[in-house]
DNA sequence: AATCAATCGTGGGCCCGGCCAACAAATCTT
DNA sequence: AAGATTTGTTGGCCGGGCCCACGATTGATT
């Protein structure tokens, strides 16, 4: 403690939206990691469980595609699946390149005592902020992600 | 293109926060990645020097505290930052265990170059938003960092 | 029908960023 | 004087995003 409020973020930094996003992210990423470690889940299976869940059974590329998941990532996610009975993968009869992945009951059951433990995160996360609060907050976010998403794309 | 709209991601994902800041944060990433690609940097590059510029001269240790950044990381980023004279690293002669890096002419001058960029970064990021929305973003993320932050001190 | 392009699953690798371990030198604590 | 702490430095680990290459299969072009 040579110097006074040795811990003090520069403006430059914490006045940016850039700083505040990925810094934050990474804050979350720890609470995620925390959450997860626990069952021995990564976020990467919550959100092929979640696909699942809403549109059905899917090839692993449509999966990726939905959860922004790179294939090489999918295929090892849905190995991990497979072997704990949450998910199964069969070869599709109508077109011969694709597996389809389908949810078991268990992974269902699965998936909803994952959503709960993600919702505590939520509250973690977004604890400071009131109800209103948290819903501009995700709608500017959202609009943030599609149009950075758009703006790659084209 | 067989499942409808197989681009969809998942109410389970796109509502929760935690999953729009870690996906828009490596959006941001590549954002930011492009801009400084261009000049050779990083952002630790401008973390420090956005840190030495507001609070002056400081240990290794010191900087890392302030930008958040490991003490590893600090000694890469200070050897490629004083290699190009925008920063001077000398010993401190009060304790000889530390380095006292100083802010170089040029390297504020490079500073406000690189603050220029990140702007329009900034930008690009919230293009969606009005000034009024931005504002209230900052706000929201910097109360939840703060928040994430004391949380895991404590 | 034959050929070329595109897609799928799979495996491999690269890079970035965050984190931690260790270690010698120096300083602080008692 | 002895032990604990800080500093700079090197090295490594892990998660996650990204890209490439390959064989197999399907779709499009002519």
């Amino acid at each position: 403690m040579d110097t006074p409020a040795d811990d003090r973020t520069p403006a430059l930094l914490r006045g940016r939206p850039s700083w505040l996003l990925t810094h934050l992210a990474t804050q979350v990423g720890h609470v995620l990691g925390a959450a997860f470690d626990a069952g021995e889940f990564r976020r990467y299976h919550y959100a092929l469980l979640a696909a699942l869940d809403e549109f059905g059974p899917g090839s692993q590329a449509t999966l990726g595609r939905r959860c922004r998941i790179d294939r090489s990532y999918v295929v090892e996610a849905v190995n991990e699946l497979a072997a704990r009975g949450l998910v199964h993968r069969a070869p599709d009869s109508a077109d011969r390149r694709r597996n389809v992945i389908t949810l078991t009951p268990e992974g269902r059951a699965q998936l909803d005592r994952m959503s709960r433990t993600l919702d505590d995160v939520q509250d973690t996360v977004t604890a400071p902020l009131s109800a209103a609060e948290r819903a501009q907050l995700t709608g500017y976010l959202d609009r943030m992600l599609d149009h950075l998403q758009a703006q790659r794309r084209g």
